[in-house]
DNA sequence: GCGACAG
DNA sequence: ATCTTGTCGC
């Protein structure tokens, strides 16, 4: 596990922190289709806090995409670099993350992230953030659906319908699990939006979130325990 | 101006 | 995100 640095010139406001977003959105890859699912590596990324001891921790978690198997994996501690504020999570998760990415032993492949890619409100959510920063093929899968609306996908694992901001389709509602609450698929960096769904679908054989996240998340946890626990 | 709002 | 055990159900 690894100790990180809240970087120089990390953003202190608000404002800087969007003119960031603002910077690097150009950056942001969209006519490449991505890596094909099932193949090569897929590597879950989740961060988990202490607010009360400034504690965070990451992890990354590499999994055999045919087999969804462990090949490898790394966590990270650090301080919390920024408050949380809708819009700019990744400003709260990227340093820890770089430095959980940059310790594992070989290369992640496809980047799943907990959170949104383009579906942003300035379209540059904390996949697309991340994918920029690294190089790598980034998706993201969340949870909700954050300002975005969408109607409900049928019922039957694979369904999907439109994640949309006004016209716009920012990813998708799909559904990993039958009659289960979909999540929310958006492109970060490098890939298609067919294709992060087809990857999706092909990391949720049993549960509604990723097998990448699930298995980042307990590992986080685990790290920012064992942080907050031992001595120093 | 107020409320809502990824994690 | 986090506070939090057992329990109802497939």
């Amino acid at each position: 596990m690894t100790t990180v640095d809240i970087p120089a010139g990390w953003p202190a406001t608000e404002e800087e922190a969007r003119a960031v977003q603002d910077g690097l959105r150009a950056r942001v890859v969209l006519d490449e289709p991505g890596p094909p699912p099932g193949t090569g590596y897929v590597t879950g990324v989740d961060v988990a806090y202490d607010d009360e001891r400034d504690v965070v921790a990451a992890a990354a978690v590499v999994l055999d995409a045919a087999s969804l198997e462990v090949v490898a994996e790394a966590t990270a501690v650090g301080r919390i670099s920024f408050p949380y504020v809708p819009g700019l999570l990744a400003f709260r998760e990227m340093p820890t993350v770089l430095a959980a990415l940059d310790a594992l032993p070989r290369p992640p492949g496809l980047v799943v992230c907990d959170g949104y890619g383009l579906a942003h409100p300035r379209r540059f959510g904390l996949a697309s953030h991340l994918g920029v920063l690294t190089g790598l093929p980034t998706i993201g899968v969340a949870k909700n659906p954050f300002t975005f609306t969408y109607d409900d996908p049928g019922a039957p694992r694979g369904a999907a319908s439109p994640l949309l901001a006004g016209d716009d389709e920012v990813g998708r509602a799909l559904r990993t699990r039958a009659g289960v609450k979909p999540v929310f698929v958006s492109v970060g960096h490098r890939v298609t939006l067919d294709v992060a769904c087809a990857h999706t679908l092909a990391l949720t054989p049993q549960f509604r979130l990723p097998e990448t996240t699930r298995r980042a998340d307990s590992l986080c946890r685990r790290a920012l325990q064992e942080a907050t626990t031992t001595s120093a």
